[in-house]
DNA sequence: CCTCACTATGTAACTTCTGACATGTCAACT
DNA sequence: AGTTGACATGTCAGAAGTTACATAGTGAGG
């Protein structure tokens, strides 16, 4: 244990962001800021992470040798590191993904319902309505995305980018779920009385 | 705070904890002890906090004057706490609201289906098969809760708890949408070939 | 009698994440 | 000539959240 390096790609648990990174990195080298653009779309549909923790997160990848790093002249002060996963970092993020995650999701809007009753019942169905509207428009750009991928055969699992497309169909499913569940409440806030789930409104 | 009492609920901006903690109390005063078991269901499918963050965060609302507590004597060495919501809590709630959240969902079992190609695909099957058979029995367990509701008038937009009852519902939204995109995925990692989504398939 | 679970409240150390500060080049547009 | 936006990398303070530590009464079951 003492002698032996890359010792701590065995020991050492990386951070949840550390292993996005790395699942990125698996599509090919990058650097911070490619990264950053990165987790907009579509991973940012449900993981996000600004540059401020990307860069010492990469760092610390580095350090315990999951990822490479070459160095050319930046346009900036700094010079510009390109990443790339090592075969320990890969060996460590499949470990990972076959792990059974336990996290609970957090939704604001959902939260925003639980008090649905305290706050004044057009401006809450106005909310909601907005809300059905927003996930709409979103859910047509998503779908377009999807069509773009079909064509490229991204939704063939032995694809290298398959994972782009789950995860957008991911995408498409909460749309979908929120869209219905914005309608029925903004129904129901709007006229006061129970609506049934599923039931079409005029809208 | 010099002249005007009460003036620090306009300036102070609670943090989320706070405003959900808020929306707990609206149904009736309660303890830290209390609060910490209430957002387990149906709250903590969409919001969740340990005691440690529960009592910190109490004393700060305490402190902006959005609750009030009385004490008894309790069984551990501390006294017991009741806390209620103050006119400018509920005032600074119904003022949150109306604010359109922004904030993004994380979720860890879609980060990992973005790296879906670079694990073993059976272990990878049987992950997602296995979260399809996990939404399934959460599902029937909401579906009753939710028809509890029902009997009980809950799903009435004028019942003090119908805040309750539109998480419960999108509860049971986010997870067919789990099960119904857990399936696909599935489906597509076993066989290995591209599956048409909405397509039902043999299980 | 002992252990376990529930009630009940708090603190401390640590990780994770956000927002602001800081620097500097290059190309396009005005 | 000046401004805006993209490229590119970093730090720091603070908020938010998790895990573990710490204490103590009551009641049920073995």
């Amino acid at each position: 244990m003492a002698a032996v390096e890359g010792d701590d790609s065995a020991t050492t648990a990386g951070s949840t962001l550390g292993y996005a990174l790395l699942s990125l990195l698996t599509r090919g080298p990058a650097t911070g800021y490619q990264l950053t653009q990165q987790v907009k779309a579509p991973l940012g549909h449900f993981w996000t992470a600004r540059h401020s923790q990307i860069y010492p997160e990469l760092a610390r990848l580095a350090a315990a040798g999951w990822v490479d790093s070459v160095e050319q002249a930046g346009p900036g002060p700094r010079a510009k590191k390109t990443y790339a996963v090592t075969a320990a970092g890969l060996a460590a993020l499949r470990a990972w993904l076959v792990i059974p995650p336990t996290a609970q999701p957090r939704s604001e809007i959902t939260l925003k319902a639980y008090a649905a009753t305290s706050a004044d019942p057009a401006a809450m169905a106005a909310l909601y309505a907005d809300l059905a509207d927003r996930s709409t428009r979103v859910l047509a750009e998503y779908q377009q995305d999807a069509e773009r991928m079909r064509a490229a055969g991204q939704d063939e699992p032995a694809h290298p980018r398959f994972g782009n497309y789950a995860v957008l169909m991911m995408g498409i499913e909460s749309q979908r779920a929120v869209h219905r569940w914005a309608c029925w409440l903004a129904a129901c806030l709007r006229t006061g009385r129970a609506v049934a789930y599923g039931e079409p409104t005029a809208d």
